[in-house]
RNA sequence: GCCACUGUGGCUCAGAGGUAGAGCGACUGAUUCGUAAUCAGUUGGUCGGGGGUUCGAUUCCCUCCAGUGGCUCCA
């Protein structure tokens, strides 16, 4: 609902002629004047219609509100359409006035309310101070579904034995933090500000202000790392054995279709939505919407399955305002999302288990560790996927919290394990994610031709290897964060390090010797940069150890003689001499199988703006 | 969205009811240098936005916005 108050010193108006939805009103309410009077101008919305009584709420106390604020004396409502394009039917709009008429009036202020659907004439005196003239957008709280049900929290022991919450004792750090949090709500820690906001300013990944809350911005070095870990995202999913189908969508889906209506009102009140004028579209929250209306216009046999479909996706949640947090929850994020069409739940279940590997593989190669919650839709489910649930927890030699919902909610996923890293901050985040879906295929009307040439509908695994790049970009700063709290200096890896080689000629004398060995990395595939400022070696020797650089070398004299260059190492903090030819073999061999990309910006620092 | 704290040049921060201060950066000049800051000069700010109190507000009050933490939430 739309509204715009104005204090005026008067308002004064006469319904002249009905429109084809106008009310039925005694003679007397054709007219009507007011002084000092909060004049209120309210068109009641769509999206309105099936929450009135909490729109009204809302409005109504903003109203008293406004006018306690303002000094006016009383209120008059004035419906008026002209504040939307998105209309309520007009009963719904009379009566959400009405009810507002009422509840303000319920507060011993005086107010009357113009007539609805009727074409008015009015004269209105504004009085221009600063609050005089304010808008509202009123949204109305949704009312909770209330669940049929409790939710239910135990640990699911690798033997099977199942641990009330209470008994549980001597879990990791992560599974007794996600416990307290999770099952028993307890409040967390005051922390003070994070130390990966840091590294977040480094390497320039940072919110941008010019849009809305919740949207990142990257500078050169921060894009580069962002897209070389999308193209490692990618490269996961397509070595991973199974056959994938690589697409690109869009990010808009209408709400005129019916799968994304439903789709939409099960994933709840966190839409992006965009509305051209003519239609309202959603933004996708994930990459399911995309490939679901493409794969449901496939030919699929039997025999072409399993496979997967692949995109690294924009995708969109209106998380509230306090709620974000700079490369782990934005309202914009990337989804390097994952689904994989399986013939039955037998086979879901299976490729479920290679995935589950896939996401431990992936958090165990960059040294870290994960603890499961694991989410069931009902007891069912759960009693279905137990033996799953529990052939994973062997095999990664740990219990797993489980979590069973309320019964009775309508879900389209069965099973979803959340894999929670402890961050050093000491909470438990969930990065990866795979779940089984048995509802979106009927929904989206996608099937399959099985031995019979009857048509079926798939199981379908959604999956987040390494849950979104800005959660990976978290995991890896995180990360980076840990080695310098053990006192080493923080480190990347070598392949997504922006400046993987630096080179610092002494003096202009040894600009040509610089070149050389630049041009000798460079054509190898290996990012460097040149220090070609007039700085002194120690200050470019400080400007290569604050740019995080892999590898830096001083390049003098005694270089271009022996062929022998003293190379910083990062990653061990130390000198190691060796020749041109051994730093190319030394990077080549700890980047093999990762995804290259050329800098961002220029090589030589001279040419780099400061950002 | 709620509660608390914060918001001063591009960056890091100091300051105080009387019209802003440092370091870094940038720019200019000198220096051509051997492993975490070469020297000198110059530039640069509506003290987050709006309103109020006051002779006077960046400083006090209100409000809005943004950031951080916690809560709620996170199909």
């Amino acid at each position: 609902m739309r509204a715009l108050y104005i204090h005026a010193d008067s308002m004064e108006f006469e319904s002249k002629k009905r429109t084809p939805v106008a009310e039925e009103i005694p003679e007397n309410a054709h007219k009507g004047r007011m002084e000092e009077v909060l004049v209120v101008f309210i068109t009641v919305e769509k999206d309105d219609e099936d929450k009135i009584v909490q729109i009204a709420t809302e409005a109504s106390a903003d109203i008293s509100d406004a006018m306690k604020k303002v000094g006016a004396e009383r209120i008059m409502l004035y419906p008026y359409a002209h504040l939307s394009n998105s209309l309520a039917k007009p009963k719904a709009s009379i009566g959400a006035l009405d009810l507002i008429q009422q509840m303000i009036a319920a507060k011993g202020v005086e107010v009357t309310r113009a007539p609805f659907g009727w074409y008015k004439s009015f004269d209105i005196k504004c009085k221009g101070h600063p609050l005089s003239e304010l808008s509202r957008d009123f949204k109305g709280k949704e009312i909770a579904e209330k669940p049929k049900g409790e939710d239910k929290y135990f640990v699911l022991e690798e033997d099977g034995r199942e641990i009330s919450i209470a008994d549980f004792k001597n879990g990791s750090e992560c599974m007794m933090q996600m416990i307290a949090k999770e099952a028993l709500g307890k409040e967390a820690e005051a922390v003070g500000e994070p130390e990966y906001l840091r590294l977040c300013k480094k390497f320039g990944m940072q919110w941008e202000s010019m849009s809305d809350v919740g949207h990142m911005s990257f500078s050169p070095p921060g894009a580069l790392m962002f897209d070389l870990i999308a193209d490692y995202a990618t490269q996961i999913v397509n070595s991973s054995g199974l056959n994938v189908y690589n697409v690109k969508g869009t990010n808009m889906f209408s709400l005129d279709e019916p799968p994304v209506k439903e789709h939409a009102d099960l994933f709840g009140d966190r839409l992006y939505t965009v509305d051209t004028g003519k239609k309202t579209f959603i933004m996708r929250y994930a990459a399911c919407h995309q490939q679901f209306a493409m794969i449901r216009n496939w030919n699929i046999s039997y025999k072409q399955m399993p496979f997967g479909a692949f995109e690294v996706a924009d995708s969109y949640r209106l998380e509230q305002s306090g709620e974000t947090m700079l490369c782990f929850r934005t309202r914009r994020l990337n989804m390097p999302d994952f689904h994989v069409m399986c013939r039955t739940v037998p086979e879901a279940q299976d490729q479920f288990e290679l995935l589950d590997g896939k996401i431990y593989d992936e958090v165990e190669a960059v040294g870290r560790d994960y603890d499961m919650l694991v989410n069931f839709s009902s007891m069912k489910a759960y009693e279905e996927n137990k033996d799953l649930i529990l052939n994973i927890c062997r095999k990664h030699k740990r219990p797993a919290l489980i979590h069973i919902y309320p019964e009775g909610i309508n879900y389209y996923w069965t099973v979803n394990i959340e894999y929670h890293l402890l961050d050093q901050m000491k909470r438990p985040r969930e990065i990866g994610t795979v779940q089984i879906d048995v509802g979106n295929a009927k929904r989206f009307g996608i099937t399959y031709s099985d031995e019979n040439g009857e048509k079926q509908y798939p199981v379908i695994l959604h999956c987040a290897v390494i849950g979104s790049i800005e959660r990976w970009m978290y995991t890896l700063l995180d990360t980076a964060v840990a080695v310098e709290r053990s006192g080493k200096p923080g480190y990347l890896e070598t392949w997504i390090t922006p400046d993987q080689v630096r080179i610092m000629p002494v003096s202009e004398s040894h600009t040509a010797d610089a070149a050389r060995i630049m041009s000798e990395l460079c054509s190898a595939g290996i990012r460097v940069s040149l220090d070609d400022t007039d700085a002194t070696v120690g200050k470019k020797v400080r400007r290569s150890k604050q740019d995080w650089c892999s590898y830096a070398a001083v390049i003098g004299d005694e270089e271009a003689k022996s062929g022998k260059m003293k190379v910083f190492v990062r990653s061990e903090n130390k000198d190691v001499e060796m020749t041109v030819g051994q730093l190319v073999e030394r990077i080549k061999k700890e980047t093999e199988g990762k995804p290259f990309r050329p800098l961002y910006l220029p090589a030589e620092l001279s040419k780099r703006c400061d950002f």
